[in-house]
DNA sequence: TAAAAAAAAGTTAACGTTAACATAGTATGT
DNA sequence: ACATACTATGTTAACGTTAACTTTTTTTTA
């Protein structure tokens, strides 16, 4: 037999009707044993698999949660993911993966696609490029499917959103950097619109209001969260006459200063002698750099565990708050901030 | 108007029969064209998603693959996954990722699920400890849905397998270190029940018997796939009385190599003047090691493309075959293997 | 031992969509 | 002008399951 065998044609072979053997396969009451065993069998026999999408069209339930990831080679996101599932999966819910590069356009289908696949919630993490928030003000308002963002929130819009709290990790790095007796500090941001790169360089800025250390215009630079921007960047610094050349940088991100970390060598600099640096991620890396690089780490396991918890409840509660969770980010003292 | 808008009350709001409704949304003949737009103009203003559950019941066709990774922050299947995810978003299908936290029991309700929900195909990619495969053989030949191996496969029951030419890999990179005059080379192995392992070892094996070199059983460990696995089973190695210690290590990945490394440096010995040795995988550590590491780079993103390609294959052509598709992995020479 | 209660089974309709067939209306050709 | 052939629309049933109600059978109780 092959699988496509229904309850239907169970009911058949043994002369039942079809709400018996649903009964019976469902545990449910008022089926007397022998009769529950005799549908049992013949349902084992007959290699018969319950089929979710009818019973999803009856209950109006999928057991599904969609999930939308800007970029899964970022390896913060395979964390996340993992955090995400081990809660799922411990209600028998599944998850749809949908991947969208890093591209709008993928993750506004994506977000069409999961809402006609009837999921019931939806978990995202936005790409970078969004322009506006309409279609997801939209969706939250319209759609009655529960949204959770992570990690790349829009706060205020209506859903619940789950984030490191990014300015102030930055502001904690920034604070250990001028502990170490640094005031000229340089800032490789990311791109203005994203909003982690807004939080981060507010952190920086607060640091350094706090000593009221001026800012200064010429080593605030809009790098970008990778190798390559890091080091273009940092090697624009490096053209400055070393007089008004800043004595240490906060980067946006592990990657962009790894990048700004080759620059510095090529320009024949130490570190941290001659230069500080800090990153932001705990990259897999950073740890193995020549002078190893301080950093923060992102819980991303608990942020996806808090996101998928919080979903949950957003699905199970009828009057589930909106909330801002913010997870703390751990420092993680290395040596290229100066330290030992 | 609210999300779970349904044909009948589009046809009841513009008093249409469903079916004409239907035809107009679907882009179908047989419908005027004053009417599509009507229809349409309607569907937009009270929100209508279409229900893909319900199309789903009646096409048997839910447009979806379900997904089974054994690991999913191994750094390796993140990169497999992009390539799956750039395969199936072209056909508009979705991906159910299952996550199978390297649990045989996870990764057998997984399947036990993804036939529920009636995907359309399974890309899977099996956990270390499985004890035997009637699971799958029962699964290839009782359900009609198509199954691809990816990575960790089971070759021979039926199933078409995607993987990376291990043992030619393991052959090759044994041969380049032989090629650097050593003979007395130990083999820190994985778990002997994973095909990876026994496959890297057969390439291993082979490489030494084309110059005759005999094995030294006692240079033949079983470690793992892991940092703390290698590093046991070198320290083990290293006790060994300098005359009858390898002078070369072929670990069977990057990790267990890792391990082996910081152990090696541990009894004072040098790489790789003292101790030359190799991985498998190209972890991103690899080349940032203090004597970097030479290695075998797995084409990830293309193992993902190809099998997904496999799987569409099996969904649409009625008689494709069965295949063992073996993709070229690129040896990565560094430093470790003794070059330069 | 008959009535009442409880248990076991069955029947019908519904979930939202579409295939397949049926019908009404419109155009085409002679 | 009248059959012929389309075109536009409608009707019915089906996909596999379950909720809600109904009927039959068994058990309990007075």
């Amino acid at each position: 037999m092959n699988s496509n065998v229904t309850l239907k044609q169970i009911a058949e072979e043994l002369g039942l009707s079809t709400m018996t053997v649903s009964r019976a396969i469902n545990n449910r009451s008022n089926v007397v044993e022998s009769t529950r065993q005799r549908v049992l069998e013949a349902a084992n026999r007959m290699g018969y698999t319950p089929n979710y999408v009818a019973k999803s069209l009856v209950s109006s339930k999928t057991f599904t949660i969609g999930l939308v990831i800007p970029e899964i080679t970022h390896s913060f996101f395979p964390d996340v993911i993992r955090g995400i599932e081990d809660v799922t999966y411990l209600s028998d819910y599944q998850l749809i993966l949908t991947h969208a590069s890093e591209q709008a356009d993928r993750e506004k289908k994506a977000i069409k696609t999961l809402q006609a696949k009837r999921v019931d919630g939806i978990l995202i993490s936005l790409v970078q490029s969004i322009e506006n928030y309409n279609l997801y003000k939209d969706f939250i308002k319209r759609s009655n499917i529960p949204l959770v963002f992570f990690d790349r929130c829009v706060e205020g819009i209506g859903a619940s959103c789950v984030s490191t709290n990014d300015e102030m990790s930055a502001y904690q790095i920034t604070r250990h950097l001028i502990g170490h007796g640094y005031t000229k500090i340089a800032h490789l941001g990311g791109p203005k619109k994203v909003a982690i790169s807004k939080k981060r360089f507010a952190g920086f800025k607060r640091a350094l209001k706090k000593d009221g250390i001026a800012l200064n215009g010429e080593w605030m630079v809009e790098a970008g969260f990778h190798e390559k921007e890091g080091y273009r960047a940092m090697t624009e610094l490096l053209k400055l006459p070393a007089a008004s050349r800043p004595e240490a940088v906060v980067a946006v991100n592990d990657p962009a200063a790894f990048g700004a970390m080759e620059a510095i060598y090529e320009s024949g600099l130490r570190i941290p002698e001659d230069m500080a640096i800090v990153g932001f991620s705990d990259d897999i890396r950073a740890k193995l750099m020549a002078c190893p690089l301080t950093t923060v780490r992102q819980p991303a396991y608990s942020l996806g565990k808090k996101a998928a918890e919080k979903l949950f409840r957003c699905i199970n509660e009828t009057d589930e708050p909106v909330e801002n969770i913010e997870l703390v980010s751990e420092l993680v003292i290395r040596q290229s901030c100066g330290c030992e």
